[in-house]
DNA sequence: TATTGTTATACTCTATAACTATA
DNA sequence: TATAGTTATAGAGTATAACAATA
């Protein structure tokens, strides 16, 4: 026994690993004053506005009495803002406000430099290796990398 | 904007699938009443037994408060012992007890399985690749896969 | 003076349940 | 009856500080 048998398993490297990653998230994004959740939620309105809170929740797979928290203090922030939602009276549609855009915007630029620092000892073609790989296990474990509706079985599948 | 932008980004994908997986994790060991940080504890053990808490600290990523009751909870399940540290009277040294060693090699085998489920999809070579690549990404963010005293510098660096 | 282990306290996060208004 | 959003409460988990014994 020479080396630390522990993160020969790849539950516990990926575990540490990811652990430090988010740490490292959560330090880059905090002079924004934002959450690693409350980014994703921007984003994920980037890519397809008016949303409702329980679409949002099962996208970012957070419960969604935290998702009341979230929206509360990025509708404060003029980040975001609530409207009705045209079809179901129950369900607000959330809509990205342009102060939000514009910080999703500047909070994607410090993400991509934190990976670029984290993945810098790789070339290209191993980053895309190592995303390629974690894409297909996650898929495999059944979670939705492509949660928009529609796309139920048969998708296209990106880069796979 | 055709696929979810959230999780082309390396981080969130690797927060996913972590998130996941150390979920999965916990649930396998849950009948063996032991969570993933206990059995990282006495995985520690087995690679080196007697080690005091605050070396079991510095491996697991714990706080020391938080190793008292860690070592408390096996103590009192007779699947490790405190004993007298030689050489620091203020420490402990952590032993490994026999029905230790018996439910460590237990999880591991439940940990062996839960692994090939999650890589099933994978065949030998990716899933050397991928945790090849962890590993470099992991060295290269400063964090010790191999925590073991005086190997400071010029390790062997298996696989790498 | 610094460190090991320990304990107590406060704080954060999360999970559960209940409620309302709609469907 | 079931669902979207909200609120309140309790529990788990975490971080901080303080203490005794030893270095």
């Amino acid at each position: 026994m020479t080396s630390q048998p522990l993160f020969h398993h790849p539950v516990c490297l990926l575990g540490r690993l990811d652990f430090h990653v988010q740490e490292q998230f959560t330090k880059v994004l905090a002079p924004l004053h934002l959450q690693p959740r409350q980014f994703g939620l921007l984003s994920l309105l980037t890519g397809s506005d008016g949303q409702s809170q329980q679409q949002l929740c099962e996208s970012l797979d957070v419960h969604r009495n935290v998702m009341v928290g979230l929206v509360d203090e990025l509708e404060q922030r003029e980040l975001v803002e609530r409207r009705r939602h045209p079809g179901d009276r129950r369900a607000h549609a959330v809509h990205l406000l342009p102060a939000g855009r514009a910080l999703q915007a500047q909070a994607e630029q410090l993400l991509d430099e934190l990976e670029s620092e984290l993945l810098g000892g790789l070339d290209r073609d191993e980053v895309r290796t190592l995303i390629s790989l974690l894409q297909r296990v996650s898929r495999d474990a059944g979670l939705d990398l492509i949660p928009h509706p529609g796309l139920t079985a048969g998708a296209p599948a990106a880069g796979r």
